[in-house]
DNA sequence: GACAATTATGATATAAAAATGTTATATTAT
DNA sequence: ATAATATAACATTTTTATATCATAATTGTC
């Protein structure tokens, strides 16, 4: 079988969470529709798909689509910030991830470093499990399913007992004058908590959070020490940035 | 034979777990495709790797490539542990999902009853969130790489918080004489805590694990309510089941 | 250093396997 | 009942692996 071409269509269903056999064969014209029908076999033996008369719907649960969309939501940014991001990393020191999808990118890309690893991210955990050398330790908590992220009371002593050296967190929305926000008092509750405890606090600010405000703020500009964008700082960050001395990554 | 190359090409395996012999012809293209096919079959020889068609493997993989295959052997064996498990799970209950792969795929079968789940599965707890009646919590610790599964001090302080009805243990190995075993001492213990919390204590024994012992016992027969199985028990195991009050399913 | 013996490599032909296409037949939806 | 779609069976093409032989490199011995 042609794997490239079999990614390629999983790929699309994904994307589309359907799709019909007619369009798939006007995707790949140069194979047969006997072909198309055995990827579409193949893929659906993995589990990923499911075959229906005249076409195959992604399997993925509606969450998991919420955080796999998102997850494919630009793309490159979050590679930009992961880089700059693992400047901040030093061999031996104990970091602190995020729940969210700017972590999990970041997660990817961490070397094999002696690192303590503390997350409140599962897939991050996962994802963290190809490496040797870290130790990975997961928050307890409950699960939200709209971040994949672990919260809760448990997770809040968790963290109260553990030092942490750099955290990087997640940020939902923000501006220059509210500061930094998430969505759930849950969420809010854990990042603060995470914010006090660590040496260095590192804020995930993806391009589009900074156009975006949700209801719970988590820290001010004089929390923090970094902020990672993707892009570049509109002038009022920037200047509520040198007031408090963030640096601008 | 060229010592150096063959070690090459065994650690480009090694890191990457796979390799076409496309790649390893880009790879060194100054030998012929002969000479790698000579080359694997040496190292094939020597157990270090496994040739297929068109590629070739490691034995040894990094430890979440080889929870993925495990996660792909007796997936009929798995199913079949998990429906019977659904037996046991009554609505409005509170149960215990260990770590591993046939509790994974017990997780995907779960239906969306007004459950309280307790993990120590990161990915249990992601496939979880496709429902929306139950309350998923993370038991918080460290990560067992082998088995995706979360350990240590932290774990046990939280499970001894909580309450636990049904609790659902993935079994390494077992025999009818030394009781249930599994690979390391921190998950031992982990196991046996919910064990002595729980009001019910299944088994989950996929058929290969019976004729396999692992280094630290968790439980005993007497410890244990049920054992979920895919195939049938030997008669050893029937008697000292049998003698303990232990229900097969 | 010359020489044989061993070992490694490359080229080509051949065999095996897998992927794809074609056609015929079965299934399903309306 | 009919049209659309899916599957099965077989033929064909493409890809990949092996066997064989010739040649080159390396090693050991005198």
């Amino acid at each position: 079988m042609n794997r490239i071409r079999q990614e390629k269509i999983q790929d699309y269903i994904e994307r589309n969470s359907v799709a019909t056999i007619k369009e798939l064969q006007a995707l790949f014209p140069d194979v047969s529709l006997m072909t198309i029908h055995r990827d579409l076999d193949a893929l659906e033996s993995t589990g990923a798909i499911v075959k229906y008369r005249g076409g195959v719907k992604s399997l993925h649960h509606p969450d998991d689509i919420e955080f796999n969309i998102r997850m494919r939501e630009n793309i490159q940014g979050k590679e930009i910030m992961a880089q700059k991001a693992l400047s901040l990393i030093k061999n031996r020191s104990s970091i602190f991830l995020d729940a969210g999808t700017s972590n999990l990118v970041l997660g990817k890309n961490i070397p094999d470093l002696s690192l303590n690893i503390i997350t409140t991210g599962p897939a991050i955990a996962i994802e963290l499990c190809r490496l040797h050398n870290p130790i990975v330790t997961v928050c307890c908590g409950d699960m939200n399913r709209k971040n994949m992220g672990i919260s809760g009371k448990n997770a809040l002593e968790m963290i109260d007992k553990i030092n942490i050296d750099t955290a990087f967190i997640g940020v939902s929305g923000a501006s220059s004058k509210v500061g930094f926000t998430c969505g759930t008092e849950a969420d809010m509750l854990i990042k603060s908590s995470v914010i006090k405890k660590a040496r260095v606090s590192v804020m995930m600010c993806a391009q589009e959070k900074l156009t975006r405000l949700m209801p719970y703020t988590f820290a001010s500009f004089s929390d923090v020490d970094y902020i990672i964008t993707d892009y570049e700082l509109s002038a009022d960050f920037k200047e509520e940035a040198e007031k408090n001395g963030v640096i601008i990554l």
